[in-house]
DNA sequence: CTGTTAGCGCTTTCAA
DNA sequence: TTGAAAGCGCTAACAG
């Protein structure tokens, strides 16, 4: 039953050359039998894969076969913000997981490369470190990190901050068009004190009000095209006013938070605009226990039209997230390949649900009979 | 500006190699100079770091380290399913988070190993051919991956599948404690009928009723244990009866399908007991839809109290997620140490928030006034 | 402090 | 069909 004692490499692992000995055959024998079966008998195949199973080798180890090939199969995602984080927010588990559908067929495989977590590790480590053919670098607002990708001289897509450098293919979404019907819609709904609960202005991530300085100074992409968005049509509408508070995560508490904050403040505000259905799910939980109705007391917009905001009823601006995981995957693919492959910026578009409604009558001048 | 035209290898790629010829060092000193900086002046490394960034070499080929050092510093996560839906739902979102949590100060980072999406490839290469130092393997009920995974010979900590074989360490929590109190608790109320929503009871994922024989052959450790418990609790209670449904997937969608199909197939049902939130949201939904109130006509009880939960006002099993994460991680850190790690079993227990309520009278004999 | 050397385990021409 | 040999790019003794 039990096979003659294996000759054991000093590292104390089963080689290949070890089966190869055992067996009597070259090592380039017992190598076809694993990646080139027709290079060899069936029956000689057959008789080595019992012997390798019989030894306990379970094949090529895939560090050295990767060395060898030049390749690792390997993908990696660089997120800036701790990994449970990236998990926790709905939009981007969709997105990854789209992206990981796209690769699966060509054997690739998805890396987590978190920013660190950690102030006194060296945040960068992760990337220059990894094993990997390539990277997709999701809102990487901090530059440092995207250096040291684009250092690494692998294929790299960009998400969500195009355009890219010559160095990386960007692709993302049309930020602005979805912010700017977002606000358009309140306008026309009589809405002239609104609120905009943003994502990240930059790296720093603080919680509040902004102030002009720094909306003027945004970093985050995303935040950025949408803050100017909402700020340009509410600029182009006499008596609106528009107050944005930064939150510091993505999470429904964080918009929870903020939107009781400003709605303390600046208890005029009869609508928020927000940049993520996350931030929204906290803002409508705010407003509940403020005793504020939605919508008639205050109208909520969300940003990402998540699957489970239709059942929210949230009035929100959509965007392609499974696709644009599914594009950059493919954008990747591509570039491995050694094709090129194009920047690409897909439609967004505000969808009207039922959490948005005509201001309430205020004391300001209205020309209403 | 521009440096002198490098000496280029064969393969295109800068090597540690060149850099030393460059400078007219050897290439033990340009390794020390990434990897102990104690062991050559300030200078030196200085320039030799300077010369490689001047050449476009960003640092010692990871692939090769790693074979030389024989780590990878790779956690491979095996999951049985595709990974967008392994992102989809929000438990092992947590789950995987905390455990990235947990070993990333390690320096490891996690590799996702998904089971394959398309029928036609081998569901096993991804896990046969990763370049791994360890696996953390979550609800593989396909006992084919789970034995490629062992076949590895690799450290592997089993999640929810404990015990583990001798070959790996088993975490997971008390399925059944949880269970048995969420069904009690219906008892107590009153309920009678009782539907019960599981998740999948084995590889086949079937949507529908569970018949008797199906349910004594649950390959499922989680689905097994806790339908015992939901049953065990039923059995107790004269003219309680139990109707057991299975999900094919852990999502609201799935949930709420299978709870219209159970309360239109047996409108006697007044409480449901769901294996996870996720699928206690669809049934939440399904009552609305059917304008069931809850929790005067329909009682609704969850598994695992996601974050998200509490603001349904869901009344649901606990479970420590993210403490499993971090246990997983530290288990896995233990086994790679060479360190024995224990098995483990994390509590839960019944969370009563509003979604029960005492069973509504009914035509069938009380024993009220 | 620096250089020489021997592999890590494998794949792949090239010859037999 | 099979085997011998040359590295993939790097690290870690060890010797100087």
């Amino acid at each position: 039953m039990t096979p003659a004692k294996p000759v054991r490499s000093p590292s104390g692992r089963i080689t290949l050359r070890e089966v190869a000995r055992e067996l009597g055959v070259s090592v380039a024998t017992v190598s076809n039998a694993y990646n080139r079966p027709d290079q060899l008998s069936a029956e000689l195949r057959e008789k080595i894969l019992d012997t390798a199973r019989a030894l306990g080798y379970s094949g090529p180890d895939p560090l050295a076969r990767s060395l060898r090939r030049g390749r690792s199969g390997v993908i990696g995602v660089v997120y800036d913000a701790p990994l449970e984080y990236a998990f926790a927010d709905p939009a981007a588990a969709l997105f990854l997981g789209s992206v990981a559908h796209a690769i699966q067929d060509s054997g690739l495989n998805l890396l987590l490369l978190a920013g660190a977590d950690d102030p006194r590790a060296d945040p960068l480590a992760p990337v220059v470190s990894a094993s990997v053919d390539g990277f997709i670098v999701y809102c990487a607002a901090d530059s440092a990190l995207l250096r040291a990708v684009l250092g690494r001289g692998l294929p790299t897509v960009l998400v969500d901050q195009h355009p890219g450098s010559h160095d990386a293919v960007g692709i993302g979404i049309d930020d602005a068009t979805g912010a700017r019907q977002a606000a358009r819609h309140l306008l026309d709904l009589g809405h002239r004190h609104i609120g905009a609960l943003c994502l990240e202005l930059g790296p720093q991530r603080l919680s509040g009000p902004v102030s002009a300085e720094r909306e003027a100074a945004v970093v985050h992409r995303p935040t950025a095209e949408r803050l100017r968005a909402y700020r340009d049509e509410v600029r182009a509408v006499d008596g609106a006013r528009l107050y944005p508070t930064e939150a510091a995560r993505n999470t429904p508490a964080e918009g929870r938070a903020r939107t009781l904050e400003l709605l303390r403040a600046q208890p005029q505000v009869t609508a928020v605009l927000c940049m993520s259905d996350v931030l929204a799910q906290g803002a409508l939980r705010a407003a509940q226990e403020l005793d504020w109705p939605v919508p008639q007391r205050l109208s909520v917009i969300g940003y990402d039209d998540l699957p489970s905001s239709a059942a929210l009823n949230l009035t929100t601006v959509w965007q392609p997230t499974a696709d644009k995981g599914r594009q950059v995957g493919e954008a990747l693919l591509d570039l491995l390949a050694g094709r090129p492959a194009r920047e690409l910026t897909l439609p967004t578009r505000l969808v009207v649900r039922g959490t948005t409604a005509p201001a309430p009558a205020s004391p300001s001048p209205t020309d209403s009979p």
